[in-house]
DNA sequence: AACAATATAGACAGGTCTGTATACTAGCAA
DNA sequence: TTGCTAGTATACAGACCTGTCTATATTGTT
């Protein structure tokens, strides 16, 4: 429907991820995006309303990538493969800036708050997806095995965010695979 | 010397912490450190210079509070597990608010600019520190493992910040330690 | 005592920030 | 026509931002 409140949550989420949520004005998305503020103010009550959108659309997008992803590959192994080499690819866009959520909660340290809380909440629902595809190998240890793989994703995030590591998801999932033989050898 | 000087960057630092580089105003920290504008100005230049001291004591200190703790320590995998112990008490300190560094480059994306590439450096001392760690044990592979165990590090520094996972720090230290099993038997 | 270095208060410029108020326009539907 | 909805333009309030300026005070050293 509205389409004026798309195009602001997509402007908005290009220029939040790149510049800050803090540093980035309203008026530069308004600017941007050729709406007009009122219009803006009608459909979020706040700078902070807007961010959260920007949040929960950026959720939606990110899962239903990555999982539609997966979905293309077969074996549990496979799939696992296919979290990382998805991330891989994540790095080597040109308008790559690291995670938005880990970003945010780094703006939004209070852990009250909703912004921060959504991050949280977008990792969680990250690690129980990780949770679902290890609980067809390693149904004992599933839950832990998803915390740890997804220590070693956030890992691999920072690296490429920070030292421009193209390779961090290729490393992390040598690790991971690592981990996923011990755990094998532990079953049996 | 100076001492006004240190109270501004000790102010500062735990200003910027807590509340994010952008977000926090000078005029804040000057009023809560006691410290004149003019006196500031004297000594940093502008807002991006006190940020780059406050980024430069921080990795000292924190470097230095590492290797300092890490040293109690006999054998090289002791000395490891210390590592990751020492992160994870300091997860565990009320003002926590996860790492100076990701945060700093969370903020100011553009990888050419000054505070980015200071939080780059101190990524790349501690990979560098890790690896001398890690020559001990394993010359062949040292390089590699000190980049992937701190990819497990920034990990769980993320897990601790974002989730407020306590136990972060041991949950990766067992993947460390898989990955270290791992390359012994390859040694041999 | 004289000097230089350091710090002080407080006002100020010029800009930006979020959020509000007002008055106007265009399209659509009953 | 009438009325409703969505959007626009523009100005504004009030706060806050970085950085500058001036004139004064404090301190330690010689």
């Amino acid at each position: 429907m509205s389409s004026k409140r798309e195009i602001l949550i997509d402007k908005a989420t290009e220029l939040f991820a790149s510049g800050g949520y803090t540093a980035i004005g309203i008026d530069r998305i308004l600017a941007e995006a050729g709406v007009a503020k009122m219009t803006m103010y009608k459909h979020f009550p706040s700078k902070q309303h807007l961010i959260l959108a920007v949040l929960k659309q950026r959720d939606e997008v990110f899962r239903t990538s990555l999982i539609t992803y997966v979905k293309q590959h077969n074996t549990p192994i496979d799939k696992l493969r296919a979290v990382f080499k998805w991330h891989h690819e994540w790095f080597a866009r040109p308008d790559f800036s690291g995670c938005m959520f880990i970003n945010a909660s780094a703006e939004f340290q209070d852990a009250t708050t909703d912004i921060h809380q959504a991050a949280a909440q977008h990792k969680q629902l990250l690690t129980h997806y990780l949770e679902t595809l290890l609980g067809d190998i390693f149904p004992a240890s599933a839950k832990k095995l998803a915390v740890q793989i997804n220590i070693l994703l956030d890992g691999a995030i920072v690296a490429a965010q920070v030292t421009s590591n193209h390779n961090a998801a290729k490393e992390a999932w040598e690790v991971a695979e690592c981990l996923l033989k011990q755990s094998s050898h532990q079953q049996a």
